[in-house]
DNA sequence: CTGAAAGCGCTTACAG
DNA sequence: CTGAAAGCGCTTACAG
């Protein structure tokens, strides 16, 4: 079994003191050149590694990020929704470049989920990332903003909650997408997603389509809503709930893409096509949505900017800095979903 | 802002010593019942909670699963493998259960990526999960061994690998799936994906394919194999390749979900039915396989299962015991992509 | 059952 | 530029 190499060790190889090698491994600019390389040398001999919890420990930070995923828990958990995994790769990557480690969990609503990863110092700040119902969390919330938890939320801005969030411009997104059906042509649009404010990214792109609807020019158009959650079935669900009324339908806008396919397979099973008999968009451009039949109209978030403003803004805030809640633009991405 | 109650503040209150209310924390039947439970109310008042970084540096250990995810560098980093997704979630899970945190990083083969999260008391142990090229990491396995680092691999065991595996049945699988298409008459068959020992799942899935293809009763049958790594442009690329030379395909076998909506959606835009004309199967049985059009016959993996050995296993090897490859079964799962 | 004390491996203010 | 020493907040062997 190996021992490990302590900085004792070191010193003692180089016939330094141990404070004279833990300043050259910090690079600091107070330890003689020639003496640091050599220490640096004889630490990668050693195969010596600083201990975090000793350096954490002394300097009362962990230089981590603790990411809490909750998730709607009405869902199975093996489905998570994919464009989670795509903000946990960019999430993951900005904490890379900032030399901070990612601590993940996914909680349930019974759970203590706030888990006390910077009570207990495993983390200096939290990332909470999530679709669903976060109306049951707001307590929860208040209480990590009474202790002086540091924490970032993913998800539509809300001025009822506490604390600070980063969200892509739900309202402006379901507006596009809208408008873009509208031009084509569509008059009678259902809107398939939660639309009260348990679900606040949905309610937000559900007033966008509502906004659209509402403009000059759509006096003959009608709308409809049916709820649902972000996974295939519900989405499938729903549409089958509402073929079954006497409705024309000719265009669905779907709260997510997850949502579109659901709805798709339903239409594709009652042999209704799409788009030509009606025209269904998706939301999130997920790395399916270009590779479904049709292929999906969709609105982009940038997962990549949406990550890094997240750790950026994190960071920030543990630094004492001020952060103010942010909205991402989005992009309509147009594919063959929705041609007429 | 808050300042944080140590142990000492506790002791204070409750008029015991430090040492009693550490024992107390932790439930140690040498503190007498009562003491124990005043000791724990007044924790609760004050918001205690034990400091990780003090606590792991004391016990020398992190209570702590670091998870490297290794990508074929090839693959956009936004494209992550939507099976992982499902792995991570299982093994997140798995983890909670046993109590230790997990520590997720996404790296490329360039980098320093055993990222010497146990040399630096980061984590206990680390789990490598991945698919693609492994070869070109054996050194770093081998470097890992030698260091004495607590590792369980994810994926294809392999005698010359180093160190502990788990991983599904990938032979099994592919003969499982490929056996089915003979019996439903297919003749002419072709694999799509990677069939080296650079893709070591692959290339198990497609030996399986082909001893299906080597039984008796199957002399008129002929198959192909076209390299492909696992996402839907890789697939659709390959099978445009495939279709561009005088072949009569009735089936497609491909060694991924992912390579199979490709290939699904290359064929359609041929005008090619499936299953009519050529049956397509795929492999992980990832959410949208059971809503892709047709639906996907594929290959289950039993994730739950998988992250719970994996997670296991690794508690096992990081607590000195014996621990051994392991082969976990795989299950078919027909629909109507194969139906002729 | 409880307390005083050592020590985990660092970082850094202080003194030179 | 370097060293001796304190101390981060725990856990636990030792003594009672």
């Amino acid at each position: 079994m190996k021992v490990k190499a302590t900085s004792f060790d070191i010193a003692h190889k180089a016939g330094v003191s141990q404070s004279t090698v833990s300043r050259a491994l910090r690079d600091s600019p107070l330890v003689n050149q020639e003496t640091r390389d050599k220490i640096k040398q004889i630490a990668r001999e050693l195969n010596y590694k600083v201990d975090k919890n000793a350096s954490n420990l002394r300097q009362q930070q962990s230089k981590t990020i603790a990411l809490l995923l909750f998730e709607d828990p009405t869902t199975d958990d093996s489905l998570i929704n994919p464009f989670f995994l795509t903000m946990l790769g960019s999430i993951t990557r900005a904490c890379a470049q900032a030399d901070y480690d990612l601590l993940i969990s996914f909680q349930n609503l019974s759970d203590d989920w706030h888990a006390d990863y910077e009570d207990t110092n495993k983390a200096d700040g939290i990332i909470l990332l999530g679709y669903g119902d976060y109306q049951d969390y707001r307590d929860k919330l208040s209480k990590l903003v009474a202790q002086g938890t540091h924490f970032v939320r993913w998800g539509a801005e809300d001025e009822e909650f506490p604390g600070v969030s980063i969200g892509c411009d739900n309202f402006q997104g379901g507006y596009d997408v809208t408008k873009h059906l509208l031009e084509q042509g569509c008059q009678t649009l259902a809107f398939v997603g939660g639309a009260d404010n348990h679900a606040p990214e949905f309610q937000a792109r559900y007033q966008g389509f509502c906004k659209a609807l509402g403009e000059p020019g759509t006096h003959n158009s009608q709308s409809y809503q049916v709820d649902a959650i972000s996974n295939e079935p519900s989405g499938y669900q729903a549409i089958k709930t509402l073929l079954s009324k006497p409705v024309a339908l000719d265009a669905v806008v779907c709260a997510s893409d997850l949502i579109a396919i659901g709805v798709i397979q339903a239409l594709d099973e009652a042999n209704i096509r799409v788009p030509e008999d009606i025209a269904v968009v998706g939301y999130d451009n997920i790395p399916v949505s270009s590779f479904t039949s049709p292929k999906l109209t969709t609105v982009k978030q940038d997962t990549n900017l949406a990550g890094k403003t997240l750790v950026d803004n994190l960071l920030n805030l543990i630094n004492g800095e001020n952060v103010e809640t942010r909205t991402l633009p989005v992009e309509l991405i147009i594919r063959q979903s929705c041609q007429r």
